[in-house]
Order: C-alpha cells, then structure tokens, then sequence
DNA sequence: TGTCGGTATTAACTTTTGTTAGAAATTCAT
DNA sequence: ATGAATTTCTAACAAAAGTTAATACCGACA
C-alpha cells in the first residue's frame, strides 16, 4: 500500500525490510476512498494523525471572502499531510481531491510507535516533511518572480519530476488531471491567460498536452527556459538526472 | 538573550522556569553579529545546528540565473532558521541580513538536549517551525491571489503582528527597515509599483511610513481592506486582538 | 557643511495580464 | 447514443503592472 511512499523516501535513504513492513502496515489501518472534486478536510478541522495519499491528487487551498481561490500545494501519491499538524490547532487551509483518492489514516499512535522505534524511517519523515516547505518556498518563487511562461512551464516541470520519483511516468509522458481553472490557481494567473500560455508552450513543441495526459517532449530544454533547477526537491542524483529517458 | 523567542513561544504554550533558563543558555553559548545587507548563510552550505535571530531583521532569499531576486521570508527577532536543515543536506536558498543582526548559533547537541529533556520546549519547537510553514502558505496566497495594494497591505499587517508577538511594537508603530526595492522582491512587484501603492495606502490615511518607521492607523481597517485574517500566525486570542492600542 | 551614493518619487509609455463573452470541443450521465 | 454540463479556446477590449529615465530627497561622512 505504502509502495510510493517507500519509493519517494528511498531517494533519501535506504529503509530496512522492518522499516518498509511497518509503514505497509500502518498504511492498511485505516484507508478511505473519497471521490474526485472533493474536500478532504476543511478549513477550521482539528486534525489528527496523518494521512497518506495512497493513490490520486489532492490539493491544499485557500479561499478568499470573496471566493478567489489558491492551490498551495498538490499532494501525490506517497505524499503526507498534516504532520504533526493537530499541534497548531484548527486548520488554515482545506484540502480537497483533484481526482478520486485513496487515503490511508494514519492514528497518532500508529505515528508515535513508527518514529519511535525506526530511527531511520523517522528521519526519512522528517525530509518527508522538509522537502513540503522546500517546495513551498520555491512556489513563492515561482508565482513572485516568473513570467506566466516559466511559471506554467516550472509547474509542469515539479510535477513531472515528482511523479517520477514515485514511478508514475511513463518515457516522457505522465497524467496531468488538472483543468486549466485550476491551474490558474495554482499560478496567480487567469484562466484565459493559462490557455494561452499553454498554447505558447505547444507551439515552441515543448509539450503535449492532450486530455488529461502531457507528454514533455524535451525537458531539458524546458527546464532551461523556464529556469527549473530541480534542487530544491532533495531527491539526490537520481532526482537531477532528468534527460534520461527511460521507456 | 532568548527574551523573544521565549516571548513568542509563550503565545502557544506556558514555559516552565527551568525551560526558559535552557533556552536562555543555549542562546548564550554562540553569538555572532553581523552587519547590514550581509550573507549569513549561502546557497549551497552545508548547515547545522540552528540560528536564533536574537536582534536585527534577516531575511530568508532565492536568486535565479539573471538576477531576479525572491525574498521568501523575513527572519525577526525570535525566530529560529533551519531546524533540521542539516537533514536536507545542501541549503536550497540563502539568509541575509536586512539590518545589522546578532544571532545565536545553537550547536546541534545542544539542540538535543533542548529537545530531549524538555517535552514542553520541544512541543513549543515544533509549534514554531510549523507556524513558519503556515507562513509559508500564506505568502503562496498573497502573491497568487492577492492585488499590489492587498499584497502591501497584508506583508505590513503580518509583520506588525508578528512584532507585536515579540513586544517590538510601540502602540501603532514599529520598526520597518526595508527599502522599497527589498519590499518589491517580497511581493512579486516593481520598484515603481510598490512606490506608487504606498501612496495609495498613505493617501487612504491607513499608514504612515516615514524613515525606517511604519504607523498603521486604523488596523482594523487594514485588516478588513486587504482581507488579512491572523489565524494562519496561530497566536492564539492575543494575535487575533488587533485593535487595541496598547500605548 | 557640502558632497556622494543610495533611496524615493514621478511621469510617460509599453507590455503583460485580466475581463467578458461567446463558440467549439469534450466529458459525463442516463 | 444523446443531451447537458464542463472545459477549452478565441477575440476584443480594459486594467494592472512593468520599464525607463529623470529628478528630488536623505543620511553618512570627510
């Protein structure tokens, strides 16, 4: 059940056949399925526990009074939320699906014995948990100082090289189960403006985008317009190593 | 010497007296100072152990290839930078000083001890690095979603509160040590057009910005304009208590 | 006290991005 | 398959924000 999740950590550090079976377990206490377009936990929530993005997207957001919306971050299969978060009291943020997911409740408790008596995994967490702000600082970047073109081209990059480092792509290609309303949201830019800068991005033959599935047809080249250096994604050699194609 | 820290962590939880001594030796141990506009940490070190800002304004920045800057966060005095970035390995991004600043270095055994024999403490520790998060999300918002004059606005009410929180405002006023250029690469906007939305906050009679000090007159009136709600600071009932004037 | 360098301010103009509205395409439920 | 509802795409226009450049201000310091 934890298989991304173990895949992710694993560019941190190598966990031990313990480690890997008590995270499976904790994994299959508590799972949930809830369906696409969906609120998870709601703005205002005591939360409790963790949960684990078994399988789909998520999103954290934010509404505005006046219903602008910000998507603060996507949660990826293998992907923790809320950690340690019942310490700050009630949420400030929502969290919803993008698609239908599977969810694994993870109990304080079942949390507590994990990092309690695996050293390793409970470090691996905490880069888990270092590597979120890391990217919530290089989003401040992205939004504060990018061109539409290089903040839709560096969005396209994260998730692209996120995917992969939990096996969800394929040669070049990945699903991509966003609209562009909401990836308008994502970026501070409008949604007719996304479209165009899709287009853009289209016709200088850096991408494909066709139903839900984008295909990166050179991502290096795409990562050198659009300034990604994927660094800030602590995912060590492997992680960097983006030109590969690998079937 | 923690004074602020200290000060700032009792918004979330009470602190034993043997607590705060703990606190107050560790921040003893190692102190530097270091002058205006100067690099505390660079991209690409290797950190450990933890910085306290004692005194001064720093500031946590990206730079891309061409030179556009991103400031992600500001650094005040009582906040603690780079709890288990060492985890991380190489920084992501740098820290630089705003004004002339004295740190604390907290060497990573006594960061340990702090923490292990401390439940309390420790318990407040976390509390701090995830209202650093929270902050976090927040800048994702204002940037995102937010217009020049609501950016403005928000960025002077957060750092007003968060002075407060630390005993550095003197009724309505408080120090604001940033040129207009620094302000700029905070929200993503241009010299010019920071320049011109301070006058349009001033000529709606909000603040007052003359040298290196800020007035909020009305900040209520802010807080409603600019749609700037303290939860997300997670202070507690004294943080959402914005509109009284304690001389 | 006057000069220098950085900072703030302003104006004129350009570019980017947003808005509105509608048409075309696609997806989904039945 | 068929109609309804999203979603994507376009165009025309409006507004916000960026750029450049010149001037004014201000504080540090010789």
């Amino acid at each position: 059940m934890a298989e991304f999740l173990i895949r992710k950590l694993e560019h941190f550090t190598s966990l031990s056949s313990d480690d890997k079976h008590a995270l499976d377990q904790a994994s299959r206490q508590r799972t949930r399925r809830i369906r696409s377009r969906d609120d998870i936990v709601h703005e205002g929530d005591l939360p409790q526990g963790v949960n684990l993005i078994l399988d789909g997207w998520a999103c954290r957001y934010k509404t505005l009074e006046d219903g602008r919306r910000q998507i603060i971050a996507y949660l990826l299969p293998g992907d923790l939320c809320d950690h340690n978060a019942s310490i700050l009291g009630e949420m400030d943020h929502s969290i919803g699906t993008v698609t239908a997911v599977t969810l694994a409740e993870i109990p304080p408790e079942t949390m507590r014995q994990l990092t309690a008596g695996h050293a390793r995994l409970s470090q691996a967490l905490c880069w888990e948990a270092l590597v979120t702000a890391a990217i919530q600082r290089e989003w401040t970047v992205n939004i504060g100082q990018r061109t539409a073109f290089e903040r839709l081209g560096h969005l396209l990059c994260e998730l692209y090289v996120r995917l992969r480092a939990v096996g969800l792509t394929q040669g070049t290609t990945c699903e991509l189960p966003l609209t562009q309303a909401e990836i308008a949201d994502t970026i501070g830019l409008s949604v007719v403006h996304v479209n165009r800068t899709l287009q853009e991005l289209r016709s200088v033959g850096l991408i494909s985008l066709r139903g839900r599935e984008l295909t990166i047809h050179r991502l290096e080249a795409l990562q050198r317009a659009v300034q990604f250096n994927p660094n800030y994604l602590h995912l060590g050699r492997e992680g960097r190593h983006l030109d590969s194609n690998e079937a």
